[in-house]
DNA sequence: GATGCAATATACTCATGAGTAGATAATATC
DNA sequence: GATATTATCTACTCATGAGTATATTGCATC
């Protein structure tokens, strides 16, 4: 790591403008996440930074796009996880449980517990058009690899929708139970999840 | 039905006031479902009967007791359902399975898809105190016919937590999703979910 | 060393919406 | 018929919190 000088160029000066932004949103997807986005005044995030709200509004502006930021992240990560599971070889059922494992973990993270906890009437209705247009993508990226999976065989043949659905919602629920703190690790409890929806309970 | 005379008595003055209590209460929760509890005003749902705010105190009290009223109502269907499911006869996933069905029914209801779209901080302190409590109850008897189901070998011995949070999410989430007015039936999409993530869907 | 932009603060404005005070009418009770 | 109770309204109060106007400091560039 080189040692900075007192006598920042424009590229640490533009760094250091980033990682301040950076810390600001993740206070806020914190606080958001802990007591609620209309519990979470900006003057209550700015406190906890010992900092003022006009520095966050300098920083990422209203609320409003302080929350679209906070989704956005987020939906990216899980836009990652689809692109990383498309990559991977195998069956098109190994594919869909690799981006399912994913996107487990991504709702157990900060940005991505803040994708389900809000709901598309906190945002304005511009941002609100955004967020349902990003999970759009996410949606029809898990649907198309359903079907994927049901065609190859390696699936049984259901409903692609249900399928989307009923799988989409065991997996964001995490976002309001996982404690990161407790006894067993995410990556085993989205495992146990995945493995229990895919495999079902019926005894063999 | 008896024609009601013009001079009712103590028994129907009961009633009708009962009717307008429910009336409020319906009207509440669908206005809460349709833009979310923060962005709607006890003067909005009052519009909306052609009555005014204070009637809506004369009935039920604070915006807070409303909204507990809400989820209580919603919850009580729940336990409903569990004390249904935990009379009929058969096997112990037969008895999951109709308590699963119920349960998705609930959820795509006015009063159901509260319970799930109210997150606990938007209650006050106490009454969200309650609302966890009702929540608890639910949970615990989830559980408890999972643990039978797999005593009595007719499910697969998984882990009764993680299936109990897989099974709940899965079927909480047509609270946001479900459409009353759309093509399928609550029933028939409440069994199609139910059955897929009962048996799973790899290939046979 | 003047001028401008970046970063930050203090101290406002202003809208919204929960909750209440108090009036009024109608109905019930004695 | 006098008096209490129920149902309802209009017209407030008051707290909160988003967003802004404006001042200050310091660095950066010419």
């Amino acid at each position: 790591m080189m040692t900075s000088s007192p006598f920042p160029d424009g590229a640490q000066r533009q760094a250091a403008r980033q990682a301040k932004r950076d810390a600001v949103l993740l206070a806020a997807v914190r606080m958001f996440n802990a007591r609620g986005f209309h519990a979470t005044s900006l003057d209550d995030v700015a406190a906890s930074l010992g900092i003022s709200k006009p520095t966050i509004y300098h920083y990422l502006g209203t609320k409003d796009q302080v929350l679209l930021e906070c989704v956005t992240l987020g939906l990216n990560q899980l836009l990652d996880a689809v692109a990383e599971a498309r990559g991977k070889p195998g069956t098109g059922l190994a594919r869909l449980r690799a981006f399912l494992i994913s996107y487990v973990q991504v709702n157990m993270d900060d940005f991505g517990r803040c994708v389900i906890r809000t709901g598309d009437e906190m945002l304005s209705p511009e941002s609100g058009k955004r967020f349902r247009h990003l999970k759009r993508e996410i949606d029809t990226a898990l649907r198309s690899l359903i079907r994927e999976a049901i065609a190859d065989g390696s699936m049984a043949p259901v409903d692609e929708r249900i399928a989307a659905f009923t799988f989409a919602g065991a997996l964001n629920w995490p976002a309001r139970w996982f404690d990161p703190d407790g006894p067993k690790t995410a990556e085993a409890t989205a495992e146990q999840m995945v493995d229990l929806l895919l495999g079902g309970c019926t005894p063999r």
